[in-house]
DNA sequence: TTGAAAGCGCTAACAT
DNA sequence: ATGTTAGCGCTTTCAA
């Protein structure tokens, strides 16, 4: 090989890196001196303060990352784990919820100086324990999670996007529930519904819990009959299936007038499923579904959908955990968010 | 201060964290030799290295893993960035490629100790300059990307799920594309197929200038016309519209009978365009898409799709991080994986 | 076969 | 205002 080859692997040091040590010899400076200019702590002369800067910058000086996290004592490290209750673990991240929620949890935790580990789906904390992790991220845990006790049971502080509430050391973000349901409900109502019917997953997350409950409520409310279809299982072909067994209509052979679809569930498939049933888009059925899948806004007719905005969970997520972590004030343990409904023209009846 | 508050450090440590010293005393024996027990390193008697590890495993000592890093030069750490050539960086693991490739690589190099970190999408090498990376994983990176020259010049080694030849330090897998090509073609062609359209980005990758490339060639090849329609853009909108395009015909007014997309699209608005357009598939338009969408198995009838198998990408790809790093030695630049055609009724010409 | 001691690169008490 | 020094917790020569 001819180039000098500065590539390659750690074993044959690729460029003998600077050190402080390195800046401070060379500025004719003292190793504390350099630290504390280029951290600006301290009190020293605007002039030496210049020169250590100078010379970092000029030698191309680049902090060791670990030695100073030994020195700190935390590693600006968190993890990013998948709770028990999602199901198909391996490729979680298809889900458009998840992925905005980790992407979003990444670039907000490294503005804040924290860099996001992604562990694998369904892992247990034996497999990363050797991690220096300040805290933990598990996204949609069980009412009582494996995961989020064993990361407890480390010393670790975990975070979560749902209610993981009476857990010393748990803290979470929720969207408001009960207001998102509302807000769809109340939308097919002013359109002039009078049968909707829900489909939500049959599970012990708080916010399926919370959906099922606070749609009884409305519809107690309003005088309207409780129509709902759970799922068993995640996944497009279970909730699809679903989608179809509510729009069958009730014993009576009643057929809805709307659909809210709260298990997550490709916009498309959604729509197609209804037509296959004979149902025209919006013209006897209005739709609308939980859903952060770009394609609802492709089909023809656009489809409806209620976000949980997960990039807002995520920013007020790690708002909290840096509270928490460097403040170590007594901080509540949850947090609700607002949901957004996107109204598009598959839940809005046509006119004339 | 009333518990003896060691000087720098955590504000309140929780549970004052078992160190090796701790271990060593309570077994009475010296640091150097826990630590040689427990890292089977060295020459001990077979007592004092059990008892050495009893001690440890009872009293819960976890070591210190930036200490360790330290002492060892490596982090054991990677990131993962989203190169220049996606374009809705913000929201790319909705893609179902980038969901499976990135799952798969941060679980893959777990399993070989390696922990990656999520950089924020279309980040620059400055805003986390400040990590202890050994590597960078650069996903989909423009022909010469500017993420890959930070990184490099950084003296950190990339390694690519595209092409990145000629760079020294920067280590790729890629996709046979030439066979992939030629494998919906062929089976197109199988199916009776023979006037098949191509829709493909308008993009400088490797894979995107290779699937241009191989689809001229096998058209000159056979002896048909080629018809291809470019994307500008990403995002299901623009792919929506070319495929569009694609099935209004030739100037000539002759409509294709095959269609393959191999720009990033869900397969049920490709399918609903389709239909649009009064075309029946697959009685009169054979159809496949370069997708990992789950979505493809759910539409009627389901999709045909060519699988990239981002899982083999990122395996693959990690076998060749871990073998640069710890062996160093003079590895070849770049892997290519073979891909996967899932065949499903939309491509398959029904009898009778 | 075991232990003492040096030091990875950095920051912060404590001099000067 | 600047420098000296002592570690953070671990692994690794090198002595005993």
């Amino acid at each position: 090989m001819t180039h000098g080859s500065r590539h390659g692997g750690q074993p044959s040091s690729p460029t003998p890196r600077v050190r402080l040590v390195d800046v401070a010899r060379e500025a004719g400076l003292s190793k504390t001196t350099v630290s504390a200019a280029l951290n600006d702590t301290g009190r020293l002369s605007p002039a030496v303060r210049e020169k250590a800067r100078e010379t970092a910058r000029r030698m191309g000086y680049r902090p060791n990352a670990t030695a100073r996290q030994l020195r700190a004592g935390r590693a600006k490290l968190i993890g990013y784990v998948v709770g028990e209750a999602v199901d198909a673990r391996s490729v979680f991240l298809e889900s458009p919820y998840f992925a905005r929620l980790t992407g979003a949890t990444a670039a907000t935790a490294l503005r804040r100086g924290y860099a996001m580990v992604l562990l694998p789906a369904g892992s247990l904390q034996s497999e990363w324990a050797d991690l220096p992790l300040d805290a933990v991220v598990v996204t949609d845990p069980d009412a009582d999670d494996r995961i989020v006790d064993d990361v407890l049971a480390a010393g670790i502080p975990v975070f979560s996007d749902r209610s993981v509430e009476g857990r010393p050391g748990a803290y979470w973000v929720d969207v408001d529930t009960e207001a998102a349901v509302r807000s769809a409900l109340d939308h097919f109502h002013e359109q002039g519904a009078r049968r909707p019917v829900l489909v939500v997953p049959d599970s012990t997350t708080r916010f399926h819990t919370e959906v099922f409950a606070a749609h009884r409520e409305w519809c107690a409310e309003h005088g309207l009959p409780e129509r709902v279809v759970r799922v068993g299982e995640a996944g497009n072909g279970p909730v699809v299936r679903a989608v179809e067994t509510a729009l069958t209509g009730d014993p009576a052979g009643r057929r809805p007038d709307a659909l809210l679809v709260v298990a997550e569930a490709s916009p498309p498939l959604v729509l197609a499923a209804a037509r296959r049933h004979g149902y025209d888009v919006p013209g006897d059925l209005l739709l609308a579904c939980v859903s952060e899948d770009v394609t609802a806004e492709h089909t023809e007719p656009p489809v409806t959908t209620l976000s949980l905005r997960p990039e807002a969970i995520a920013e007020a997520g790690i708002e909290h955990l840096v509270r928490v972590l460097e403040q170590g004030g007594r901080e509540p343990a949850g947090t609700l968010v607002p949901t957004r409904l996107d109204v598009r023209a598959s839940s809005v009846r046509q006119h004339g």
